[in-house]
DNA sequence: TTAAATTATTTACATTCTTAACAATTTTAA
DNA sequence: TTAAAATTGTTAAGAATGTAAATAATTTAA
């Protein structure tokens, strides 16, 4: 039986072709399924990408941190918050700097961290099964690529 | 003079490995690069999608445009709001359905998308740029497979 | 012909991101 | 040394986006 509109029948034009547009699509679909084998834990990729960045580089401040990620440091404060709620993060003062906040992982977050990234591991060999031999290594160099260019400004 | 906790000293860990980060950290940049293109015309990455379904397929009902860009079809109201009440795409009562509509391109929507198309192709080969001899028909695949990638429950 | 499904829509809500402001503190410059 | 400028964490407000549930009108299926 013929199915009208469905979305074999769309002519996506112009999209098809557009890198931007693409990784939307891929984006969205590997966050999707990193947030269904992470939801046990409670963490979402953001809250994941400060759990690394902090048990990789304990003592670091919010500001470093949301640098480090590309986020603002104003919208640290409430990931910030959540961690510590779960007992995962600390927030220790700065011995060079009191306006500033040291973070790092408790003893619970180590166990937590060791954990979660086993899981997130199992995600990651899902997709990464989709790819050939030395693909996965080419299209991190080419996001990586993506990831960094800044056009000048016109 | 050394820049303690710059982002060139940062050990981003595990993170420098998994796709879905860079997959994001890419996104974000090509998203950003493209709303300044398309500022001028008010708009969006998720509006060009729509603009694009809709000039290729026209008459196509807002849930069929829905499930072609992996929307819910809630979210196409206020979209087709804003783009009809800039003249851009009008809603027609559909012929063999009362319930929905079909929705086409104005006039001046014709003409719009094609200037707006023009911009997006600068920007597009902006990014190109950056993509050896046969890279972007790869990384097109590739993001094609990660996108349609249903993995089991488990 | 009735029951079930679908369409567009509205409402509400949670997230996420931005922006601006603020007090406390540190850094820079006069 | 001191005054001005910059930085830190924080709060608050607003925009954008996504999701979920409910509704009336209509179509489809039993």
């Amino acid at each position: 039986m013929a199915n009208l509109n469905s979305s074999e029948d769309i002519d996506y034009g112009i999209l098809d072709t557009l890198v931007g547009y693409k990784l939307r699509r891929a984006q969205v679909n590997i966050f999707n399924d990193f947030s269904e084998h992470c939801s046990r834990f409670g963490i979402t990729p953001g809250l994941f990408g400060v759990l690394s960045i902090v048990e990789r580089n304990p003592g670091l401040t919010q500001t470093a941190i949301a640098n480090a990620l590309g986020n603002d440091r104003s919208a640290m404060v409430s990931v910030v918050d959540r961690l510590e709620s779960m007992n995962i993060v600390e927030r220790k003062p700065s011995a060079s700097d009191r306006r500033s906040h040291a973070l790092f992982l408790t003893p619970h977050g180590e166990i937590f961290y060791k954990e979660l990234v086993a899981e997130v591991l199992k995600h990651e060999a899902s997709f990464t099964s989709l790819l050939n031999e030395g693909e996965k290594p080419l299209i991190i160099d080419m996001l990586d690529r993506i990831a960094n260019h800044k056009p000048a400004k016109q």
